[in-house]
DNA sequence: GTGAAAGCGCTAACAA
DNA sequence: TTGTTAGCGCTTTCAC
């Protein structure tokens, strides 16, 4: 008996072992808790008493396998218990199966809503969706970018705030990468959005129809403005002077905190200063939330003396009483549309970079009913 | 010369050759976009020349390397533009470094508040967070927790609405999990939540000792409750029984949908049905929105004529007007436990299943405001 | 203090 | 149709 022929009985004698073991504890662990710790492609391949490939073919539902076989494995692995683990087969294939959607914060309801259009439309692509937050500053937007960089997702739907295009299009080159919205976006990389100058004239000329004449904005950045504030105060801006009303800054209600609360303050604030309207554009539904507040505090009747208008179309600007006329971007297509370029890209397009814009509707409430009410 | 002289050399040459189409592609890359793609491990140490070994030391800050060949590699890494490829760190130790968090739906402002206090407890012990939206129902809650078991992610705070706690203790042993709130969860399975019945009775009896009697309940499921709905409305009906009330079926305002608008129809509906009511305790502070509206829709004063309270302290209570009267869990302690604990589960913590209890405040404020008002 | 080599669990050429 | 084998990028004993 030579060494070969005594070491390969003992290699068998350990690999049963090892089997025998596995399965024990399968028992005790499924009488436990009816599941199963680290079964391997190779523990059900070798129960099934056939090769790792040939597993890996029945658990990827690959066509070519006899029924007989595939039926032997399918058996060992309900016996055992077995879930291919991600972690190996990313290794493998070099993908992950995750988008990274990164925005500023998932506690406004816009990016809430946008989420879910997103984890819809990444799901029906086979992809899942991993959340990630900026809070809208600049540092924010750069560890995202690196930790996406390592390897964790596919590709990454990014909404910036803060980031230059310049420094957006800095990033590594195999993080396949979208833009949503209206912020920087370097031409050569794709981007999905609404357009927000002609939505705003849309609305503005909505108030305009109801006869009003002194209209303001309100909930934008009392500092440096975003590009979402800019795009949107410049199709106000236009409506107005269509229609041979000069644009007043004193009609303009900034906010020192983009948030609804801000907003009760910044209208607030120009209110008691004296300032008089009989419409207000708000930048979006949480400062319309405020802006109702604001009014309403002050005895202000909506839309009888201030008609309002929101953007977004979330879901409490439904509930709130008047309840708001809104622009309601098509969050489905948007998200449809940013997932399928980006899993393009994943797939090695390399065309240039497409600028898509996507459609909206006015949803006229309550809050700036129509001009026949 | 003999082959093995031969080969040496030529072996060398390809190494160098690869190195060199590298250097050249990161060159090319960083002129380009100013990343790099795939740089391996293996990569920066044949540059510094050093093993592999020694550069995984460096990334990970391992104390004992010379300073001299930690500056080589550091400047290595830099001129690579190297990053570690988390997929690979994760498959050999096992770990991934995220944790699922899961509930029905991001849209839901408690959800969202929660999964930015979730976020920031992970972050905070070196974590990061995948959300997964169940939609409340059975079969996203099953496959919630099939994925998870995936090896995606180390552990999961789960927030369960459906599923039954035999179903939940059913899940494979080696994912570590943590039931958020007070759903169904089994005795060995850690969970975090707080006091629901007490928090209703204190509510409650604010209502009361405004002097209200004829409060009503809102917002629940008008079919099944859930775990939730039941807590919430022992607590109210304790304190109406204790003031020596007997809690009535009629001031019950169920909702069709878990839903703002749901609580627009269901409260708007008994009320045009004629029930009368001084006090309103309603489910949620979305509940209490949608109430807010189909009081005044009717003309209702709120406080005035009926008081109503919320529950959760959503960003946006503070802005309705009136603004909610409400509980406030305290989310950041609550957040910060659960994670806690499910890091310690995944560190191999095996002791029994904890249950804890957070704190949370009555926030007084206009919607039922404070009696010497 | 540093290097060599054996995996982690899976996929995918290439063979058979 | 199925098996063999060489990686994917990293960590980690165990030597040196």
């Amino acid at each position: 008996m030579t060494a070969g022929q005594d070491f390969q009985p003992m290699f068998e004698n350990l690999q049963r072992w090892n089997f025998v073991v596995k399965v024990y504890c399968a028992i005790v662990a499924v009488a436990r808790c009816g599941g199963l710790m680290g079964v391997r492609l190779q523990d059900v391949a070798e129960l099934a008493g056939v090769s790792m490939k040939t597993v890996s073919n029945v658990v990827r539902d690959y066509e070519h396998v006899s029924p007989t076989t595939r039926e032997r494995v399918q058996k060992a692995i309900a016996e055992l218990g077995y879930r291919p683990n991600m972690m190996g087969r990313r290794l493998a294939t070099g993908r992950t199966g995750l988008l990274a959607l990164a925005f500023s914060n998932v506690t406004v309801p816009y990016f809430a809503e946008l989420s879910r259009a997103v984890s819809a439309a990444a799901g029906a692509l086979g992809y899942r969706v991993l959340l990630e937050e900026t809070d809208g500053t600049l540092a924010g937007e750069r560890a995202v970018i690196a930790s996406s960089e390592a390897g964790m997702v596919d590709g990454i739907l990014f909404q910036p705030s803060m980031m230059s295009s310049v420094e957006i299009s800095r990033h590594r080159g195999d993080l396949p990468i979208v833009i949503l919205g209206e912020g920087a976006a370097p031409l050569p990389v794709d981007r999905v959005m609404i357009d927000n100058v002609l939505a705003a004239r849309a609305v503005t000329e909505h108030l305009l129809a109801l006869g009003r004449r002194r209209i303001g904005f309100a909930g934008h950045e009392a500092g440096q403005l975003s590009a979402t504030s800019i795009q949107r105060m410049m199709g106000y801006q236009q409506a107005l002077e269509e229609h041979g009303i000069r644009p007043e800054p004193r009609l303009l209600f900034p906010s020192a905190e983009i948030s609804p609360s801000g907003a009760v303050q910044g209208v607030g604030a120009m209110l008691d200063a004296g300032v008089k309207v009989d419409g207000l554009v708000c930048r979006d539904d949480l400062a319309a939330i405020g802006a109702l507040r604001a009014l309403q505090e002050r005895g202000v009747r909506v839309p009888d003396d201030v008609a309002v208008t929101g953007w977004d179309n979330i879901e409490l600007s439904r509930v709130t009483f008047p309840n708001l006329t809104t622009i309601a971007p098509d969050l489905d297509g948007l998200a449809r549309r940013a997932v399928e370029m980006l899993v393009e890209r994943i797939g090695g397009y390399t065309g240039d970079g497409r600028h898509e814009l996507v459609d909206y509707e006015l949803l006229v409430r309550e809050s700036a009913p129509s001009a026949a009410n």
